[in-house]
RNA sequence: GUGGCUGUAGCUCAGUUGGUUAGAGCGCCGGUUUGUGGUACCGGAGGUCGCGGGUUCAAGUCCCGUUAGCCACCCCA
């Protein structure tokens, strides 16, 4: 271990990256308001109780991923492995759920500390969007559209399909989760270790085991829709329905699980395979026991996540990179009215870089390397005249005009 | 957390069966051009060969440990 190094899974976010995490939010929550969801933030950290109480004792996140530290009061806090166990407890020590149906969307960092992977950090972050107080599956509809909208403004929604599966309400799943663990019990010498440990935590995840006899085994196990009763079918027949008006594409995935008890009805997933084993690019669905579990108001809810920086890989173009004037005193004598030009142009909107020192050849050199689209040049000839040479790098032409003119003739740099 | 692959200049990589001052391209700096960049030519700087230990007369090259990245499992965004 280094000092020096960053630690493990985490890493500085330069400007050329920089600017296409910032691009990917810009675009996701310009789309989100566009559909009246607006941004908000809830804390890094929250009290440990708010993420073991909302994610379960048995999950994988809670029981190895989560970075949790005792403080001086004797409290636990954690580093916030998802937002929408934040979400949920801004709705109560609020009071927001005087105000329902409510429409977030958020974007910030996530800690979760697993074995780094390309698309897997430790510190990594998320958009995201939640509903809530809106218990119909036009709200399943409204949200995953906005999911598609947000990667197609990216230019990755070509490179996603959308995998789509129903957990049913809670009597459904529950008569289907009783009907798998016993089909699986009575074969629990046939399973592998992982889903034999599965059985016990999250039978549903047996399902989507890679595991070739687990495989065997599922195949001859009990189907979801047989359990499925009518009010979970026909909710979930108005969830396909919606989309399918809305030409949004999905494949039926009965595999598509989560493993946690106030998850219900629409799961959903955004998946690529550009991005190796991290295949999952937005993913969600209809939470409407979370509020309940945290001692609240009994209030439905759907949301998803997204993950930055594999949006950010998928991402078809590199953002822009702005391109500045620069501005090129020659001459000690015409240093100060360079400098306070500089700050005017800066004043009336323009990006100017203002070379530290340096003779005019190497100051041209830096604003041609800086991708500066037009160099102003501030000499004794030119001042003597009252005015500058505005040169055009991209060209190379370049003219003199009078300084009070300058902002003006700029205006085609912009 | 388990298993595997990898780690040489800022970047991408080459380094032959262990053998004298560790190389290239790109990038960077300087010069040809001290009032004009991008091209070209010339020159230069920059490496405890991830880190620590061991084997050997001798290790970038072999062995062990460690650390980091990557791949798969796991889990997920």
């Amino acid at each position: 271990m280094s000092a020096l190094q960053p630690v493990r899974g985490t890493r500085d976010i330069l400007p050329d990256e920089m600017r296409r995490q910032r691009a990917v939010i810009d675009i996701a929550r310009e789309t989100a308001e566009r559909y009246g969801y607006l941004e908000m933030a809830t804390p890094i950290f929250e009290f440990t109780e708010v993420f073991k109480r909302t994610l379960g004792d048995t999950s994988d996140i809670v029981t190895k991923e989560m970075y949790t530290f005792s403080m001086k009061e004797g409290e636990q806090i954690t580093l916030r492995p998802e937002n929408t166990a934040g979400v949920a407890r801004a709705l109560m020590s609020g009071g927001l759920s005087q105000q329902l149906p409510l429409k977030y969307f958020y974007a910030g960092p996530m800690f979760r500390h697993e074995r780094p992977q390309k698309g897997r950090q430790r510190q990594f972050h998320q958009i995201g969007a939640e509903l809530l107080g809106v218990p119909k599956p036009q709200g399943d509809i409204e949200l995953i559209a906005l999911g598609a909208h947000i990667l197609s403004g990216l230019g990755v929604y070509e490179n996603t399909k959308l995998e789509l599966n129903t957990l049913g309400d809670t009597d459904s799943r529950q008569a289907y989760r009783a009907a798998l663990v016993e089909y699986f019990s009575d074969h629990s010498d046939a399973l592998s270790s992982d889903s034999r440990d599965r059985l016990e935590r999250n039978p549903l995840r047996i399902l989507d085991s890679k595991n070739e006899g687990d495989r065997k085994l599922v195949a001859g196990a009990p189907v979801f829709s047989d359990y499925l009763n009518a009010e979970s079918q026909d909710f979930f027949a108005a969830v396909k329905q919606g989309l399918e008006r809305l030409n949004i594409a999905f494949e039926l995935n009965t595999r598509l699980v989560r493993g946690l008890d106030y998850y219900c009805h629409t799961a959903f997933e955004f998946t690529t395979d550009l991005l190796g084993a991290q295949s999952a690019v937005l993913a969600g669905g209809r939470y409407d026991g979370l509020v309940e579990t945290m001692g609240g108001p009994a209030t439905p809810g759907v949301g998803w996540a997204a993950g930055i920086e594999r949006l950010s890989m998928l991402m078809d173009r590199d953002p822009p990179v702005p391109r500045p004037i620069a501005v090129i005193p020659v001459g000690q004598a015409t240093e100060e009215i360079a400098l306070t030009l500089t700050q005017k142009l800066r004043h009336a909107g323009y990006g100017v870089e203002l070379g530290f020192s340096g003779n005019v050849g190497k100051r041209m050199k830096r604003a041609n390397k800086l991708g500066a689209r037009a160099a102003v040049l501030l000499g004794e000839d030119e001042l003597a005249n009252n005015s500058a040479t505005i040169r055009d790098l991209d060209s190379g032409e370049q003219e003199l005009v009078s300084l009070d003119a300058v902002i003006e003739h700029l205006a085609r740099y912009r």
